[in-house]
DNA sequence: GCTAGAATGCAAACTTTTATACATTTGGGT
DNA sequence: ACCCAAATGTATAAAAGTTTGCATTCTAGC
């Protein structure tokens, strides 16, 4: 799955204890979802976290009749709505289910009676956001500074990494594309030209990485800095 | 000044008690530099959170011909380096002294021992990260959506709040360019075009708006959520 | 197996952006 | 007041990206 916020950064339920989770899990309430439906909408004023379960979440903005531009996709163990109960904010997006869903719902002032007894949770939810923001700077400073096929190239490996399939990245081009903003023709062309160099193999729906460490080291040549970072996450939970 | 991360997110300073920011002050030390001293270089394995006291600090990268690439420029009450502590990496940037320059260096034990004692600390750093990750990713998003001239008039506003002088926005092309991923050349276009509305005024390093509330509504007419591009991107399933 | 719908490939006309080069303007420093 | 480096304006050719339309290929579902 294709995700700015997602890929890299690790999931609340891996970064904190089972026992905290237990409790997170008593302070919420679960609540099951069908393909389509809304969870959150943007202006909605209360505050409060969601953790997904089971199925995943599409987050962006509602347009005109029906369509929907996604900013971002979550899966088991990620967490949203952090920006209303630290920003004091209303929702800014739209959040619906992608297939049949199941979410946790904590509302904002048990969860933060629980953050502030809890240093594990404050630091796991730190460590989320802290990697967030530093992919979205690293996608941002690549998007300016990479030429397309060059950037199309480290988002597969980066994206290959959190994949459960390492070898096969399961995207469409005009996905893609969107995440990138540019259009399909131009994602098309920069695999194209990936794929004449022999070290990715562009599918229906679909795109394979054949030479994991050769494509690195094509990338790692073609960026200004050694900017390609190892993705060693290791949880510094207590 | 412009700047990603810093435009719209809050200072550690102004998010916590000044007792709070007494005991910090305690567990830190208080570093001076000259102008264009390296404070920290990429690589550098030290955990630890780096406040800014006086003057300005630059993040960026070392390009390959001695050439630097900023990614960022802090001021006083702004805060890095949580993603060596929470993230557990060695620094990805260099960051260096733009004039004379103080900061107050808290070492990664003593900071996690406070953070772990004093909730309100982990609120501040969690409200400074969300609007971090929420910013870059509402910028990302007006990258994709926004014509050029649009998504600058609307970054130009957002500066504007934060600007010590709300009228005028210190900043050359230069800069403004690069923060778009754009050429010089392109911001210069996009400029005039705004200048030719009467709503803001170009000048010899610096940016004024004439009309604060006609260039709000001129931006928001241009991208109200409800006139998105109506393209089918993103399906309800996949 | 078929088939329909989805995804991709491709080509031509086009718009936008870039690179380059140079002219012009600005404003701080001596 | 002058000088000069920095910032901006402008022009043109080249490159990159977009749009449009349609052909082709793939795959899930019957």
């Amino acid at each position: 799955m294709i995700d700015l916020l997602q890929h890299g950064s690790p999931s609340l339920i891996d970064l904190i204890s089972d026992e905290l989770w237990r409790q997170l899990q008593a302070i919420g309430t679960v609540e099951r979802y069908q393909d389509g439906q809304m969870i959150h909408m943007r202006g909605d004023e209360k505050p409060g976290i969601t953790v997904v379960l089971d199925g995943r979440v599409m987050i962006g903005l509602q347009g005109s009749e029906g369509t929907f531009l996604t900013s971002s996709v979550m899966g088991r163990g990620q967490c949203f709505g952090e920006f209303t109960l630290f920003a004091g904010l209303p929702r800014t997006h739209d959040i619906s289910a992608i297939g049949e869903t199941q979410v946790l719902q904590i509302k904002g002032k048990p969860f933060l009676a629980l953050f502030n007894a809890e240093p594990s949770l404050s630091h796991a939810l730190l460590t989320i956001n802290v990697y967030r923001t530093h992919g979205l700077l690293e996608f941002l400073d690549d998007l300016r500074r990479l030429p397309l096929p060059v950037h199309v190239a480290k988002f597969l490996l980066s994206m290959s990494e959190s994949a459960s399939n390492k070898k096969e990245i399961q995207c469409n081009q005009e996905v893609l594309a969107f995440n990138f903003g540019v259009s399909r023709i131009s994602i098309g062309k920069a695999l194209k030209k990936l794929e004449a160099t022999g070290l990715i193999e562009v599918g229906y729906g679909k795109i394979a990485i054949t030479d994991h460490p050769q494509l690195r080291r094509w990338v790692e040549q073609r960026c200004p800095v050694s900017a390609l970072r190892a993705s060693r996450v290791n949880s510094t939970s207590q």
